[in-house]
DNA sequence: TTGAAAGCGCTAACAC
DNA sequence: GTGTTAGCGCTTTCAA
């Protein structure tokens, strides 16, 4: 790589100290009160040279890189693709950077990740936190390192956090599907103790509760997230067995359950909605692909996005150690899928 | 943010010189014969205080900083979001960071990306490149930065690139069409002088001539990126006029141009195949849901990113002028939206 | 066997 | 007006 050109480059070429070069190339000419013509040259000179800034040693310098970390859960699904989208877009707006990586929803390599990050000096991270990680988030908040956790938090950790209203969202989906006239409304959600999951199995049950429905502990199935393909069909065989549906309509928590479940609801034959009312949380292209186009719980990620990045440069500017909270509406977006049951 | 702990913190604490820390940390106590008690105490004594180097620091001392830059036309496109989380993980593999970008088409945010990521000091680059971009890229050779570029490449400027086998998969894409009895098969795809569509579409001329079939040029139609949804809508209904249809089967040039077409498809009710012969490039979870289940080239991602972070590590290691340009083969994965036609 | 010191590129307080 | 210098954290040469 050809050598770049240095502040001192530029000061010997001109003939005057790094510091002029610095100060008039950081327009403060006038604080420092930089000679006209001195000024004029070094600024000719500096284009001449193509000059550019080592953001690296300017990063030593202040103890500050302008770079974010962001770890999510898997870039290549959509979901956090769009979040990855937006909250680059916000944070060049601000001229930070992002480092990013994938936790995969592990342990150690959401560790792994954050230990990297800080070591590269970011000034703030923004993570989807993994199942069990509470003592991994515990010490950046000791360590005083600005943070915002995105999609899922810990109640029991008090932290900036930006979410969908989960338990709303599920509750209004839940709600609507017994208005349709579904009497048996069950749940295929992903085994984890993390908030939204949590909070979305709670606005099912809140729903059912709400309509004078007793929740049936065999309406749900929780399903790993390692393997889940398998286990979503498993579960819906279970769900649907032929002889006796123990449901008539599912809520399919993530996109990533529901794209599985489709697929499987598809092969079986099982037709929506008149064999199964079917709402979806988060979006997919399939959606509109199924014959039956898909009602789904549409997220704002934009929202989300923003308030993520806004939350962590505040934290960031402000040092305080003072916590946001942000809850972002959803909507509802009405296909087929969860219409009106016909009463037999 | 609490301050980290430097060498200088350790040294002072053991009484030591920061160089006797610094050795020792990076287990070169035996070539510089650190006595084994003063050892022992300083990795101690790290441990204790829990030191992490500051990576940015080694980064200006050996003008290093073990980050790459990733640059996509927009990472919440499916493709490039599978892209760029495979080359994450060979990049941390080899102990790499990944900055990445979306530069959305756009020359102008291409060249921000490029500046940003240079001004970080990463040590190379892999790129989708932009239509036009040619000057950007020829600077980056110029300036001696190593870097690859993937998914698509210049004719006229030799650099490293890895890309699909884009004639060959196209070529065989049509050739199967064609032994499958259809007469007139179309295209849609970009409006770019970029190789992945050139290179597409002279396959699709290719395979015609090959068949003896005259290639038509109302068979073809070119889209440009921005407001494609709009501009497929259109080509399809000049390509499928009710009365004469001017096409008997489509090859669709890009997953993005797939989608909406099969929507368009859906919406005018034409039946796939036995109105219309359907192959896609690339994949797309809506394939599966299309009643049709769609005919798709399947690039082969792992092998694209895998050579795209080895060519680059090549670059930045042996600092050569020598480029390597890699074709990595594609597979058809056989749907029904390509069966054979019925004769009529 | 250990320490002092220079230097990576940049900034800013301070001296001239 | 302009230059000198210290220092951010780390590595490494050279001298002790």
């Amino acid at each position: 790589m050809q050598k770049r050109v240095s502040l001192k480059d530029i000061a010997e070429k001109v003939g005057v100290s790094t510091a002029l070069v610095s100060y008039v190339l950081n327009g403060k000419e006038k604080e420092a009160r930089v000679g006209e013509a001195a000024a004029k040259k070094i600024k000719k000179v500096a284009a001449e040279m193509n000059y550019q800034p080592n953001l690296i040693a300017r990063g030593l310098k202040f103890g500050k890189t302008h770079t974010i970390g962001l770890i999510v859960a898997d870039i290549s699904n959509p979901f956090f693709a769009m979040l990855a989208r937006i909250i680059e877009l916000e944070a060049q707006k601000r001229g930070y950077t992002v480092l990013f990586g994938s936790s995969d929803e592990q342990l150690e390599k959401s560790q792994n990740l954050i230990n990297t990050f800080l070591n590269r000096q970011v000034d703030g991270l923004i993570i989807t936190p993994v199942a069990g990680s509470q003592s991994q988030i515990e010490e950046l908040r000791n360590k005083g390192v600005p943070f915002v956790l995105i999609d899922r938090g810990f109640s029991e950790l008090e932290t900036n956090v930006v979410v969908t209203d989960n338990h709303d969202a599920m509750y209004n989906a839940v709600k609507l599907l017994i208005r349709n006239g579904y009497k048996k409304p069950g749940i295929i959600a992903y085994d984890t103790p993390l908030t939204h999951m949590a909070d979305r199995i709670a606005g099912y049950k809140d729903a059912l509760k709400d309509s004078g429905i007793r929740f049936n502990a065999r309406w749900m199935a929780k399903v790993p997230y390692g393997n889940y393909k398998e286990h979503v069909t498993a579960a819906l065989d279970r769900l649907l067995n032929t002889n006796g549906r123990v449901v008539d309509a599912l809520v399919f928590a993530t996109n990533s359950i529901s794209v599985q479940s489709l697929k499987a609801l598809h092969a079986r034959g099982i037709r929506v909605p008149q064999d199964l009312g079917v709402i979806s949380f988060d979006e997919s292209d399939v959606f509109d692909f199924f014959y039956a186009p898909i009602t789904y719980i549409k997220q704002n990620l934009q929202a989300i996005s923003e308030n993520a990045v806004q939350s962590l440069m505040q934290s960031i500017d402000s040092r305080t150690r003072k916590y946001i909270r942000v809850t972002v509406p959803s909507v509802i977006i009405k296909g087929e899928s969860s219409n009106r049951r016909k009463t037999p």
